[in-house]
DNA sequence: CGATTATCTATGATCGATCATAGATCAGTG
DNA sequence: CACTGATCTATGATCGATCATAGATAATCG
C-alpha cells in the first residue's frame, strides 16, 4: 500500500522516483495534476528524441515506468495529440508522429493568419502603449544560449495575441505549442531564427506609431521563419 | 430543474449488445467508443439548453444517469472543455459556460484570419477547380430548414479550409467546432446569416479566375457574420 | 457571539482489475 | 500449400473502488 497522505505530493508516486520537477521559483507555487507531470515528461522525450518517430507507446508500460497507473498517462496522451506529437488510432494505441519538413513548415501559414488577426486587434487596444512588448525585446537582446533566445522571441509573439484581448485566439495560438515545434524546428536544421529579432523592433514601432497596416507586417514576420 | 435522468439510454451498453446507433448507411460503419458516445450527449443537452450555463456537471451523475463509468465521462468533459463549452477548475469539477455574447463575436475573428490563410493557400492549388465548392452553394439553395442552412453554410467554408491542404490548418478549424458555436448563436438571437449566401458565390467565382484577392473576400465575408 | 479550527461531505483524481478488440499464432481442411 | 477459422496475446477501453482536496458544517475558544 502507497503512502497517498504525504503531504505536497511535488513529483509522481511511488518509492523513491522521477525528477522532482518544480520545486523552486514559481510565482504562485502551482500544484499539478499527475496528468500535467506526465505530459511534461513525454513531451521533453519526444522532443529529446528518447522515443523514436514512429515508435509505438504503450499506456500500461509507461505507467508502469513513472509508478503511475494507466488512467493520468492517457490523460496525458490525449494532450500530446492535441498537440499533434502522437497519433492515435481508436482501439489501437498511440505511436509517436513521424514529422516530416512539410509538418514543420504547415505551422507557418496557420501562425501567421492568427497573429495577423491579433495584430490588427492590438493595435487598436493597444493605443501606442509598447511596454510590455519592449520587455520581450530587451530580454531576447540578453539572452545567452539559443533556448532562451527561443523562449523569448515566441514571448514575443504571444504578447501581441495577449494584447489583442480575444481570448479565444489566445487559446487557439496556445494549442499550437509554439515552442514545442520550434523546439523541433531547431533540433531539425540547425539554430537559426537568430537575425529575425530586428524585425520585432520594427513591429513595435509600427504598433507605437499605431500604424494600421502592422497586421501585414506581424503576417510576413512569421512567414519569414518558415523554411 | 429539468430532468436529466429519462433522456437518453439508446446506446450506451452494459451487459448486453451496444445497439449499434450507427448500423445504417455510412461510408465506413464508424463504430464509436463511450467516450464519443457520451461527448455527443453532452454537446446536445448543452446547445439545446437541457443544461443551464453555470450549472454543475458531477461526473459521477453523468455516469450514473448514462449507466456508464467515470472514466469516459471525464474524457468526453475534457473534449467539451477544448470546444469551451464548459469550465473546469482543477480538481473542483466542471460548469456549463455562461457564453456571453463577447464570448460569441471572439470567433469571428479567429475564423476570418484561418480561413483567409486558407483561402490564399487553395487559390493556389484549386487552379480554378471549384466543382467542389459550388456542390455546397447547390446545397444551401436546396436547404429547407435553416438548420440545414447552417450545415451547408458551414460546409462550404470547410471546403475551402479543406481546399488550402495544410492539414495543421484543417485541425485548427475544426476544433473551432463552428457547428456547435453557430448553433448556439443562432439559439441566442433569431434565425439569420440568410442573405450572406450570394457571397459564396462571389467568392468561388474569385477562386475561378484565381483572383488572388480572394483571402480577403473570405476575411470580409467571415467578420460579416459577426454581430 | 465572531473568529478559528476540527470534522464531515461531495466529488475530482487516481488506482488496480476486468472487458473487449486487433493482431499474431496455431490448427484443420481441401 | 494456400486458405479459413479457432485460439492466444497484447493492450486499449471501461469499470468499481479508493485516495485526496475543496467547501460546508460543527465544535472550540477567546
Amino acid at each position: 500500500m502507497i503512502d497517498h497522505r504525504s503531504v505536497m505530493r511535488t513529483v509522481l508516486p511511488r518509492r523513491g522516483r522521477l525528477p522532482l520537477s518544480n520545486m523552486n521559483a514559481s510565482p504562485a507555487l502551482v500544484r499539478t495534476g499527475l496528468g500535467d507531470q506526465i505530459r511534461q515528461v513525454l513531451i521533453d522525450g519526444i522532443t529529446s528524441g528518447r522515443w523514436a518517430p514512429g515508435e509505438r507507446i504503450v499506456e500500461r508500460r509507461i505507467a508502469a515506468e513513472l509508478g503511475v497507473s494507466q488512467a493520468p498517462v492517457r490523460e496525458a496522451l490525449r494532450h500530446l495529440e492535441a498537440l499533434r506529437l502522437i497519433e492515435t488510432l481508436p482501439n489501437r494505441g498511440a505511436r509517436v508522429r513521424d514529422f516530416t519538413d512539410e509538418d514543420l513548415a504547415e505551422v507557418f501559414p496557420v501562425r501567421a493568419g492568427l497573429e495577423e488577426t491579433a495584430a490588427d486587434l492590438a493595435v487598436q487596444r493597444l493605443e501606442g502603449r509598447v511596454e510590455a512588448l519592449e520587455v520581450h525585446i530587451t530580454r531576447l537582446a540578453a539572452a545567452t544560449d539559443p533556448d532562451e533566445e527561443m523562449r523569448h522571441s515566441i514571448a514575443f509573439h504571444r504578447e501581441i495575441v495577449e494584447a489583442s484581448g480575444n481570448r479565444l485566439l489566445r487559446s487557439v495560438w496556445q494549442s499550437l505549442g509554439i515552442e514545442v515545434w520550434t523546439a523541433l524546428s531547431l533540433r531539425r536544421r540547425g539554430t537559426e531564427l537568430c537575425g529575425k529579432a530586428v524585425e520585432h523592433t520594427d513591429i513595435t514601432e509600427a504598433f507605437r506609431r499605431r500604424d494600421l497596416g502592422v497586421g501585414r507586417m506581424v503576417h510576413d514576420h512569421v512567414m519569414s521563419y518558415a523554411p
